[in-house]
DNA sequence: GCAAGAATAT
DNA sequence: CATATTCTTG
């Protein structure tokens, strides 16, 4: 009896191994033509085969004594080691970084979008939003320590308000701005989507992008360390962002229908943005605006528009940017991105 | 002097 | 493009 059973099942898992031998083959297939692209992808695929290949016969003796490497978990796959690659990797990245005591996580897959994989989503969101709020320069440093010059600055800066001084005691110039090469510059912040969030938060409840001003949105986030200037800066491009991204190119004569989908309702009663859900909207697919997260509230809920209201329409993408894994950049250090034909506008003087 | 916004700069 | 910094104004 029971023996039969483990034939049974032995050959069960070794039907399974198959099939799955096969995919791969055919995934290899499919694969073949990016050989140029995709080289590493081949190869693990090709010795994912060839590990299986190996582990089918030797399933023959394993089982006879009991024991069977390839033993399938409850999916009945066998996976070859260069599946448990994947496996580390992801658990490397999981186990890097832990932290982020503020709450606000987020993930929610509603109902929508039934036809795609989403469980994929899911589990990739699972070990991504464990994601700091934003960078902080080193968990380690007491928090405030962030945006720090150089000591060494110190000596340079008073070096140049003297020389400010002394231009303005001069009398002649403006100042100039003189570029203060102080490397004072402060770090890029980087804002992660849920700091995005809260942001959005904020707006929501200071009564939309066009009334809540920098401060109030600094002060209603609560994020320690984030300044005013970063907040309006941000507030700005947000601004900017939101507003019709209607016509970006005069040559735009595909009269695509864009459609936009309205969102009147992501304001007022939303509940449930105090806890940090992600309100997403739908997922839908039709929508192609250049607009990325910024969509989440473009209509003015009641609050008065400037006057200038040409009812535009509202945009709205997902704001499910983290799905996609940019937030695991947690380091934004790239200064600038050298684009050499740089214009110079005239200085007005 | 501060703060918001717009304009630039990086 | 996204942020930072400067300019301007109330």
């Amino acid at each position: 009896m029971m023996k039969r059973l483990g034939n049974m099942d032995y050959n069960q898992k070794r039907e399974r191994c198959g099939q799955y031998m096969e995919a791969l083959e055919e995934e290899r297939r499919k694969i073949h033509v990016f050989q140029r692209e995709l080289p590493l992808c081949l190869d693990l695929v090709t010795q994912a085969i060839e590990a299986c290949k190996r582990e089918l016969p030797e399933m023959a003796i394993d089982n006879l004594y009991g024991q069977s490497e390839c033993s399938e978990q409850t999916t009945g796959e066998c996976r070859p080691v260069v599946l448990e690659q994947f496996l580390t990797i992801k658990d490397l990245s999981t186990s890097n970084e832990e932290e982020e005591k503020d709450e606000e996580f987020d993930d929610e897959h509603g109902t929508h979008d039934p036809d795609n994989d989403s469980e994929d989503k899911n589990m990739k969101s699972d070990w991504l939003k464990s994601v700091q709020l934003w960078n902080q320069p080193d968990p380690l440093l007491p928090k405030e320590e962030r945006l720090q010059p150089k000591m060494i600055e110190t000596v340079v800066k008073i070096d140049e308000s003297m020389r400010k001084d002394l231009m303005v005691n001069g009398g002649g110039e403006g100042r100039r701005k003189e570029a203060d090469k102080d490397g004072g510059r402060k770090q890029r912040r980087c804002w992660s989507s849920q700091l995005h969030r809260r942001f959005l938060n904020a707006l929501q409840h200071l009564g939309g992008p066009h009334v809540a001003t920098p401060k109030q949105i600094r002060e209603f986030m609560k994020v320690d360390g984030l300044t005013n200037d970063e907040v309006k800066s941000h507030l700005q491009k947000y601004r900017l962002h939101t507003r019709r991204p209607s016509q970006t190119i005069p040559n735009n004569r595909n009269s695509q229908t864009q459609h936009f989908v309205v969102v009147g309702g992501l304001w007022g009663p939303q509940s449930d943005y105090s806890t940090g859900k992600t309100t997403g909207g739908a997922t839908n697919s039709s929508t192609t605006t250049t607009t990325g997260i910024y969509g989440a509230m473009a209509a003015p809920p009641l609050p008065q528009w400037p006057s200038h209201s040409n009812f535009t329409q509202s945009i709205i993408v997902e704001e499910g940017s983290e799905s996609h894994g940019e937030e695991v950049v947690v380091r934004c250090s790239s200064p600038a991105m050298s684009s050499s034909t740089r214009n110079h506008y005239v200085k007005k003087n």
